[in-house]
DNA sequence: AAGGCTAATCGAAACGTTTCGCTGGTGTCA
DNA sequence: TGACACCAGCGAAACGTTTCGATTAGCCTT
């Protein structure tokens, strides 16, 4: 009986739990004879302490093990000294490079990042955004996975600094790391034009993004400058996906007359694309010439070395971290800043001049 | 005057701050005609609200546009529903594999997963661990950088639940899941062994995880069961990383007496040796046979096309997150599950058997 | 010697929620 | 017609910090 009350009593103190576990600041104070207005100021560095108190503090915290609960901290001061970074997908290496640069420098200054991969699904990036807004990160990097209205109100009406990279929202009025998509595209489309091609596939990205679109038009402007006339049948939407890259140039290349080159939008793509022309017994370059945006690191090593376009993956990073923490510490001009870098061509031997019999 | 004044007024009000920016429930209560209780149990579901103030209660959080502080929640509740993420490299496409598919089963049961990567660096990865606990994180998921005192401390005194991957720290009582290094190396080495290979140099990961030594420990083993004498000036470390698994092939294969294949105990540094390899004008398999852990997407596209040990990354994910899962949820015995998962010899073209020119 | 200044310390009111226990009104049963 | 249980709704006390203003005490001026 008398147990079973003891037992009810302890679940009771528990259950309303004065304090869950970890020892508090009180605590401290207690410990260290002094009140708890003290022991922040010491621990803030806020306000002179003396001598003789900082070290009893210091003492108290040492036995008792106390740790600076961060989130009562952020109630009161409404910072959370994290930021939100989403990403469309979390696999491509592309947007890890990026993430791991962002990760550095927000962290030596003293931010912590809260990551989510949308997976190329706005309705999913929709709900991170909003779940990362209510935790009260104080800024937030997008690299959008695509755009519609949720997205564009909740950063719209949020006042926390956000910048996107890598692909561009209209009218939100943010700033911005992008990459000059267009002339990219068109300086490794021009390449290939230059070999001779003329039929050359085009595996594209998610028309719903500035990265696809813009990277679609860098094509149609190096068809234009080559004189040759656009066939919309050589170009199938891969969005961004390596499964649907696969699906894209197995399209293109059981054509009837099927191109004598292949460029793909991004990196995972291609991977996709490389697999659908082994599986149909082709070989690159001999057969096909391919070509893509987003360089790997074992593209230099591994064969047919692709052709790629290179983008800065490390500027993009540190940019838009840069960005950020101007906006954080208020030293940045109201109107937004959009940052366009350019990529790098880099020429390896994935790609052959038009043959005799290919062109026949 | 007047304006001065008023503007001084303003900036008073807004320094002291009733409320920073944003609409709370006490707003939303305000604007219904209800207590703020009524609002949060109704926003819960804690306990039945009538149709009528339902109704006035969601009419107030439309027009108001009102959005829960989830800060203000975690500090009452001592819950933030968000779980710490740590892993030992984030550009590594094991990682973010196994990242991704955590973050899918954590994120449909409501968790947010704040992620960091510690760069195989351990006092980093004790900065980040203080971090997340001091943020709150309901959980921990560690893929070690390698264990060091404060990292022991850190996980032995906090009441979150932890679980392992990857790496292994013994003693820690919490949950792990693995693979079975040692056999998924031997069984590669073995394999090596049966093309004839003798002389096998092995780049090996940081001797600071469990990883590292268990790998190492599997090609001791598949050589003793060959017959082969271990030769110490066959073991390079890479530390997991590109860079050191290039300078530790560069080493080996510029021995006086050069190996005739290569393993490497993880992705990263094979591809590193297979540069080094490049640089060296050497071709694979031809010159030198190479096998590896951890199985890359393009690997079965691009040549040569590497003989890897696939990790069933997506596997170890969903391990883990349910491990959480069920800690948080309560309903797990006490004491510490570890699961042991087995890898998968993924044969390729990378590996020839020996040949008379070679064995000379 | 009195007044004023500075520096160190403290008390107490927030921050935006959740939750316990209480109230008053309604319905049910004897 | 009471007694009772029940339900919706509410008031107010937390959660663990930060921070403002007040209170000392010591010291320097004049």
């Amino acid at each position: 009986m008398e147990a079973d009350e003891t037992f009810r009593e302890m679940d009771e103190i528990r259950r309303r739990g004065r304090r869950s576990n970890a020892p508090t600041m009180i605590d401290v104070a207690r410990g260290a004879g002094v009140s708890i207005a003290t022991v922040s100021a010491f621990l803030n560095g806020t306000s002179n302490v003396s001598p003789e108190l900082t070290q009893r503090i210091e003492a108290a915290i040492a036995t008792i093990g106390y740790e600076r609960n961060a989130i009562a901290r952020s109630l009161k001061t409404g910072a959370t000294h994290t930021i939100g970074l989403t990403v469309a997908d979390i696999r491509n290496p592309f947007f890890t490079d990026v993430v791991a640069t962002i990760q550095n420098v927000l962290g030596r200054a003293g931010f912590a990042v809260m990551l989510c991969s949308s997976d190329e699904d706005t309705a999913k990036q929709d709900e991170q955004i909003k779940l990362l807004l209510e935790r009260m990160v104080d800024g937030l990097i997008i690299a959008p996975a695509g755009e519609d209205e949720v997205m564009r109100r909740l950063v719209k009406s949020t006042r926390k600094p956000v910048v996107l990279i890598d692909r561009m929202i209209e009218g939100l009025g943010v700033d911005a790391v992008l990459l000059d998509n267009t002339e990219a595209v068109s300086e490794a489309v021009r390449y290939l034009t230059g070999l001779g091609h003329r039929r050359i596939g085009y595996i594209s990205g998610t028309p719903n993004t500035t990265t696809g679109r813009d990277r679609l038009e860098g094509y149609r402007r190096a068809l234009a400058a080559a004189g040759i006339v656009l066939d919309p049948s050589l170009i199938r939407d891969g969005r961004f996906r390596e499964a649907d890259g696969y699906r894209a140039a197995m399209q293109l290349m059981t054509l009837p007359e099927r191109p004598t080159a292949l460029f793909s939008a991004n990196n995972l793509m291609v991977i996709g694309a490389m697999r659908a022309i082994r599986d149909l017994g082709l070989t690159c370059p001999a057969d096909i010439s391919v070509a893509s945006m987003d360089d790997f690191v074992w593209a230099d090593i591994f064969g047919p070395r692709l052709t790629t376009v290179a983008q800065p993956v490390e500027a993009i990073g540190e940019q838009a971290a840069r960005l950020l923490l101007d906006r954080l510490a208020g030293n940045a001009p109201p109107e937004p800043k959009v940052l366009t870098l350019r990529g790098r061509l880099m020429i390896r031997n994935s790609c052959a001049p038009l043959t005799v019999s290919q062109s026949a």
